[in-house]
RNA sequence: GGCCCGGUAGUUCAGUUGGUUAGAACGCCAGCCUGUCACGCUGGAGGUCGACGGUUCGAGCCCGUUCCGGGUCGCCA
């Protein structure tokens, strides 16, 4: 029968004790990791969030003690107190390998059942029955590990932010629906039949009125929400370092101070100092250029070509059509040099290569390989002259032993190809050094993109982003152009978080409402409270966000968002442990004025 | 919404061409054991083969449907 603790309290955590504690009475407590029973010797790992210590039951020392441990099982929850000694044999095993602990006094708080899987650091058990039972998943050190690194993380950010005059202010999870950007979780209302809150996205209209209040420097440590599907590095709900500043203009008014904060973090987290230098800046058309990718992974080289020109002088018709039609410039053809790779794909490697870009949209990959002491081969050799077959081999700095591959197509499509392929390339043979991080910038964001599905202009980023201050014409004449205010930060091809100058004078407010094709009805209905405020005196003002998940991802080197996150939801958004979301009582329904849907 | 993948003791997996009573390891239970730390030895329990339907003399295996889960594309201002 479990016990009560009684006059026992813990004096140390398992893993804090040493060779020093040798001779001290302690008094400890935690999980049975492990149990060894040699008949009249029993040996039990006892596991806190510290880490493990070896205590020791000897039937020759306290035969009536040792009765009363030989019951003990894994997870069994205890607290023990008695003399630190030193190992007759010491082990490496664990850190505190030197000593144990002869336990005097016993007290067994709580039994367990078996557990539906070993509570193991390596542990390679289905994901599902983890999830399930995450609060035995959790009990792993590795788990705690990065549990422990998002507390240190938010602890960096807030002391950092606080020096900086940063104030932290909440702001509601219960707001106002704006249907632009991603799809939101809605709330029904109970007093307002037939209406509905909507769970934030982002603070952003938020942060951008305590702005106009005088606030001056605002942060939060927020939960945010988006109805859209899961990936391995996004979850419906997920929490972001939001910041705002005024009276700030130029990008590096906010890159700046927010580059200290990620250097306090690294430095604080892993002691990884990342230098004094600025962080690099580049230009979103040079990260689309040369990466194929708005968030470029710039730890190795495959960087891609535009070979339009010498494309346009062959007969490849995949590549003519790409080009143009009628003489109009649609596409482009791009290529990769995939340097050395010759000896390392077979031409089934490249038929699956060539499988793969399907996924990512292109319609094929075209191919030239030149294996070491062998002919020039490959898809398209057949279209190309001698001359155009060495024009691109200039171009492409093509020699014995390289691969190129081709994409034409649209640019957007040639870019996800050719992007994707880079980085599908660089994980399946090893490219990328996995203990560096590569941080950068990118800048000069489109203002605008056309949707086709909408037929109009959409803001790439929203429609409070200040444009470039030279390319405020250039929105209305010709809006492609228009460069915006807006960054994102990348880290080792991660988008770790993003932001912009926000728009803070209302002739440039109008003008962007207008190429988004918002009539003033439109902008009432939806922003009416918004642009309001923007009356009243609102300083120029910028911010950004960073995703918590995702830096906590990269600095515990961690492939799935749901190591780090307590109490994450599955690719369904669901919750596997408590099995949220489920359906209500007809009784709630009713109160909130939903019909309630029949079962089939 | 599309594509790909997975589901067999508590767990991780194996399971031949469709053929007797579905196996192994770990875990669990019992006994023995005073220096283990993946303790050891002996014995034992434990299965709706995700579910439903079909083909067949016979299905873990073949077919269909479906459920659960993973990755990814679309989507994510």
């Amino acid at each position: 029968m479990a016990e009560l603790m009684g006059n026992l309290r813990r004096t140390v955590y398992c893993g804090e004790l040493s060779i020093k504690n040798v001779g001290a009475n302690v008094t400890v407590t935690g999980w049975v990791q492990k149990r060894r029973n040699f008949g009249s010797l029993i040996f039990i790992d006892l596991r806190d969030k510290s880490g493990l210590v070896q205590i020791v039951f000897d039937s020759s020392a306290n035969a009536e003690l040792f009765e009363k441990a030989s019951v003990i099982r894994s997870e069994y929850v205890l607290a023990v107190s008695g003399a630190v000694r030193e190992r007759e044999n010491k082990t490496d095993k664990i850190a505190t390998g030197d000593i144990e602990i002869l336990v005097s006094e016993l007290k067994i708080l709580a039994e367990a059942d078996t557990t539906p899987f070993e509570i193991l650091d390596d542990t390679d058990v289905n994901e599902n029955l983890r999830l399930k039972y995450r609060y035995l998943d959790l009990r792993r050190p590795v788990l705690q590990n990065n549990i422990f690194m998002r507390h240190k993380v938010t602890k960096a950010t807030r002391n950092y932010l606080d020096a900086l005059d940063f104030c932290e202010i909440e702001t509601p999870m219960l707001g106002k629906s704006s249907p632009e950007g991603a799809r939101e979780y809605l709330v029904p209302s109970r007093i307002h039949p037939t209406c509905f809150y909507a769970l934030p996205q982002s603070p952003q209209l938020y942060k951008q009125l305590l702005m106009v209040s005088g606030f001056d420097r605002y942060y939060q440590i927020t939960k945010c929400f988006r109805d859209e599907d899961l990936r391995a590095n996004r979850q419906p709900e997920f929490t972001q370092i939001d910041l705002e500043m005024s009276f700030v203009e130029k990008i590096e008014d906010v890159l700046y101070p927010v580059e200290g904060l990620i250097k306090a973090i690294f430095k604080e987290t892993i002691g990884l100092d990342l230098g004094s230098e600025h962080f690099r800046q580049m230009p979103y058309k040079e990260a689309m250029e040369r990466f194929g990718s708005d968030k470029p992974d710039t730890r190795f080289g495959l960087e891609l070509k535009d070979v339009s020109n010498i494309a346009s002088k062959t007969d490849f018709k995949v590549f003519k059509d790409a080009l143009s039609i009628n003489g109009i410039v649609k596409g482009s053809v791009r290529a990769i040099n995939a340097k050395g790779f010759a000896s390392k794909l077979s031409r089934k490697d490249i038929d699956g290569l060539v499988e793969f870009v399907k996924t990512l949209g292109a319609k094929g990959l075209a191919w030239i390989s030149h294996p070491q002491g062998q002919e020039v081969k490959g898809s398209i050799l057949k279209f190309l002259t001698e001359e155009t077959l060495k024009e691109f081999s200039d171009a492409l700095n093509f020699e014995e032993g390289d691969v190129l591959f081709f994409a034409a197509d649209k640019d957007a499509v040639v870019f996800n190809t050719l992007g994707g392929l880079r980085l599908h390339l660089a994980e399946k043979y090893g490219l990328i050094d996995k203990n560096s991080y590569d941080v950068l910038w990118i800048t000069e964001f489109p203002m605008f993109d056309y949707s086709e599905e909408e037929g109009r202009f959409v803001a790439v980023h929203h429609p409070f982003t200040a444009p470039f201050d030279e390319d405020i014409e250039l929105c209305l004449t010709d809006p492609q152009k228009a460069r915006a205010k807006a960054y994102d930060i990348v880290i080792n091809g991660q988008e770790a978080g993003g932001g912009s100058i926000r728009i803070h004078r209302r002739d440039v407010q109008e003008k962007m409402f207008s190429v988004l094709g918002f009539t003033p009805e439109d902008v009432k209905e939806r922003f009416g409270f918004f642009v309001e405020a923007f009356r009243y005196g609102a300083p120029p003002h910028g911010g950004l966000a960073l995703g918590l998940d995702r830096l906590v991802m990269l600095l515990t080197k961690t492939d799935s968002i749901k190591e780090v996150i307590a109490f994450p939801k599955v690719q369904t958004a669901s919750c596997l442990m408590t099995g949220a979301p489920d359906l209500v009582e007809e009784k709630q329904l009713n109160e909130l004025h939903v019909q309630p849907i029949s079962k089939k």
